[in-house]
DNA sequence: GATAAGGTTTCCAGTTACGGGAAGGTCAAG
DNA sequence: CTTGACCTTCCCGTAACTGGAAACCTTATC
């Protein structure tokens, strides 16, 4: 298998995959020509990082469980342990994005939007007390 | 004022406040001796940099809200635009953590979590149809 | 005057996870 | 044999800083 059509088959850009060799996620075999000759296993391993990536797991975290994924000895603790590392994560990633929506959102309706100067916005972005 | 009192006084870290200069968001006098030499106005536009970045606006954004806020001529409308942009963006970005959060909440549930194998976690992320 | 501590300067490199684009080798079709 | 579609490597750029090195300035102390 070439690359284009492992990049179809796992939904990965070319680019992508190639990033994931040279950091050592995978290490799919080489034609006599120099392409990369990606066997099954590889592709399974690229759609496993592609969904592990779209629920946000770093790279760092993808590598940890595809090592897990490997390892038939592994216990599902250490699976679970990083999920809920990531899990938490998240929970605070978004706690921090709904303090911010909850001001903006204060402040867009409080501006009246027209060709007026006067903007509340503004005003709470430079210090001045809103109360 | 050097740059010591300017980052007490604005919470910002002098690695910033030289970033923000580099990218000319902030333009501070200079003493005989090559120091920073910050007036007031520095300080109330890095607090204002500060706050702006702590909604989440983007180092252009910033830029911009810098220049509308020293616009007297400005129309609110325009800050308003760009407010409520920022806020769709941080809208998509929950919607995209929330969907994150429910799959992996529900697959952490799922996990035993003991010293065995067997883990559903590995399971979805390998593609295997949870049914 | 020498020295040491602490503040300041610039510059360079690293971070995350790729994407863009150049220069050049390879393969299948006509 | 040429064309076009692949493939390769390599290097730069992204956002918004952070860390660290080497060197200069200031102030206090001896």
């Amino acid at each position: 298998m070439n690359i284009a059509e492992v990049a179809r088959r796992s939904g990965l850009p070319p680019k992508t995959i190639r990033y994931y060799e040279e950091i050592g996620l995978i290490r799919p075999a080489r034609s006599g020509n120099g392409y990369r000759a990606f066997a099954e296993a590889d592709l399974h391993k690229l759609a496993f990082l592609g969904r592990a990536r779209s629920l946000g797991f770093s790279i760092e975290e993808c590598r940890t469980l595809l090592a897990l994924w490997e390892d038939r000895a592994r216990a599902s603790a250490d699976v679970k342990r990083i999920a809920r590392q990531h899990l938490s994560a998240i929970d605070a990633k978004i706690a921090e994005l709904e303090g911010m929506r909850a001001t903006l959102a204060n402040l867009v309706s409080c501006c009246a939007g027209d060709d007026r100067p006067d903007c509340p916005i503004l005003a709470d972005l430079a210090g001045e007390a809103t109360s």
